[in-house]
DNA sequence: ATTCAATCTTCAGAATTTTGGAAAAAACAG
DNA sequence: CTGTTTTTTCCAAAATTCTGAAGATTGAAT
């Protein structure tokens, strides 16, 4: 599990990070709002805690910013403002709870894990893969590249699957087989690069940059 | 929305349910541990709120046993009970909140509004169905009946969904041409017949009951 | 720069799979 | 029983996939 932790004084944050080190989290720090708004738009967290008075940038609008951008981690606030009014805007604000200073810290950890588990509940199984401004939705069996539709036969749509889910990674002819067309065998054709050239037909032909390369000697690549 | 609201204090309970319906909820009283847990159990809401002391059964075995059963309805719990302990006990035994008597009803509110945003976020996208035994999962298109391994081809895959989709209703032969064969007049064929029959031999034919039922002169219906 | 092997593209035809259509058989309601 | 609806079966049509091959292209090594 882990966690960023955006807090000025040292006091509070060296104690919060212990005992959530205790609690078998890794935990992340920043010191002033500025620092931990770039950590948590650039790391992928399981929890944020954020104080609300920061250096620089309050902690409210890290929230804000965060949600803005579509970050939908859970995020505890702790805060000395403890006001009915100061309350509600922290949540309004997209917070998971808020919690006032001076806090016990079985408290903050029973709250961390309230929302943890809440948000595990919703774990989302994978619908939908993507590469650069390519997008799959293996419910539907839609393929878009930058918007447009395109369609593929159930071979190719298992074959760009099969690149998608391995994307940045070479693929070798023997894993296509396999775990493609489930042959166990080699049919000594050229029943892939056949494949692999339709599929570039549809997907890369009419589109910048093609997004499945060759890897000489080795196999096959997709990535933006 | 749907609420449900467990309380025995007639003055915060009439004061609650006010501002809820306020706000558009729907809501479900119980002013006693026992018809708490029955409505509980028995009902699907969006947000519980639960006093933790009332008659007869308190307000954590509540939530304990609705947890038990599986159900992961968010809840708010409610106490005068302040202690740092009761919070954290509160939590632990499933809560996702614990607010504090006396509170104010903005905050309670924009408690509700928190969890119920985070549950949302977590609407599982329906990947699998059943009836009775006869199982499919969309995403590896795979289905079993009674744990034994069914092929399907496409368009019996996409009948035999739309059926199951719709299952405990009667599917007419219209609907059926326009959601599965994405016909927009009637092809005055048999086409229907032949893959329900094929569907048939696949999934009926060797296992008991049979799902796929004639409605003469309606359409087919798909039940348990 | 040249060479050589790997890979790409394209094609046409074959094999296979999937779908659709027609007609006989069966089931059902009146 | 009778007429209609539904089911089943079998054949044909259509779509998809595979094969094999030839020539073009690419990349690495010499």
């Amino acid at each position: 599990m882990r966690a960023l932790l955006i807090e000025d004084d040292s006091t509070v944050c060296s104690y919060i990070t212990k005992g959530l080190k205790e609690q078998g989290y890794s935990v992340d720090m920043a010191n002033d709002g500025q620092s931990g708004l770039s950590k948590a738009t650039s790391e992928a967290y399981d929890v944020m805690v954020i104080d609300r008075m920061l250096p620089n940038l309050d902690g409210l609008s890290i929230l804000k910013s965060v949600r803005a951008a579509g970050n939908n981690t859970p995020v505890i606030v702790l805060s000395a403002l403890g006001e009915v009014d100061d309350r509600v805007k922290g949540l309004k604000a997209g917070g998971d709870d808020y919690l006032v200073k001076p806090f016990a810290f079985s408290e903050l950890m029973a709250r961390i894990e309230a929302v943890v588990r809440r948000t595990e509940l919703s774990t989302e199984i994978v619908t939908e893969l993507s590469v650069g401004d390519l997008h799959m939705d293996l419910l539907s069996r839609k393929v878009t590249r930058a918007g447009q539709k395109i369609d593929l036969q159930s071979r190719e749509f298992k074959l760009l699957e099969y690149l998608v889910r391995n994307q940045g990674q070479v693929v070798t002819r023997t894993m296509l087989l396999e775990n493609v067309w489930n042959y166990h065998f080699d049919p000594q054709t050229n029943v892939i690069d056949v494949h692999i050239s339709r599929l570039r037909s549809k997907i890369d032909k009419d589109f910048d940059p093609p997004l499945i390369r060759t890897v000489r000697g080795a196999g096959y690549i997709i990535e933006a």
